[in-house]
DNA sequence: CCGTATCCTAGTCGATACTG
DNA sequence: CAGTATCGACTAGGATACGG
């Protein structure tokens, strides 16, 4: 995956490929993160327009808590499967 | 904070009381974390019912990620709240 | 007491089209 | 290229009423 945490750096649509979501939601998400704090955004007023989007210090504190969840899911996840179809077969009345 | 971290064990009712939740949220809810394995529910035949909820092994293993990331939440929220003043104070323009 | 069913509103998000 | 504007489908979630 590539992402602002490896590469450091990227532009607006070099994310938009990478991240399934739409133009509209990632401009909205990357102004929300902008104005939080969590990512730095630089204009270039070239032409084209080039503009380059990093963590912050703070976006990058963010990652440790929020990698941990994704650890705990990738970990988890066969066993909330497993508790689904138990779960479901039991319901199946 | 009552919550089935601090005390095990509650009844639905006194999970609604402390969590400025609807019934129906609750329920659904509820029924979600007991589907995929977070949470027990213990239904007992009593008059009137009594349903008592309780974090499985791996419910009481998923508040490690999940604390991290409050706690995350907590020491920054200031920060956060600094950098959106920053932010709306340079959008007034 | 512990839910479920129904209705309704407000928000989320993609698709599409347009601008500097 | 990097957005903004608009619309429409979908969903989340509260309020309320009812049932075992």
């Amino acid at each position: 995956m590539i992402s602002l945490a490896e590469y450091g750096t990227l532009r607006f649509n070099e994310l938009k490929r990478n991240l399934g979501i739409s133009q509209r939601m990632l401009s909205l998400t990357l102004k929300e993160l902008e104005r939080d704090g969590l990512v730095n955004r630089t204009y270039h007023p070239t032409i084209p327009p080039k503009v380059e989007y990093n963590l912050t210090k703070m976006g990058q504190s963010f990652r440790e808590p929020v990698s941990a969840l994704g650890y705990w899911a990738l970990e988890n996840l066969s066993r909330i499967d497993a508790a689904r179809e138990t779960y479901d077969e039991a319901s199946v009345n």
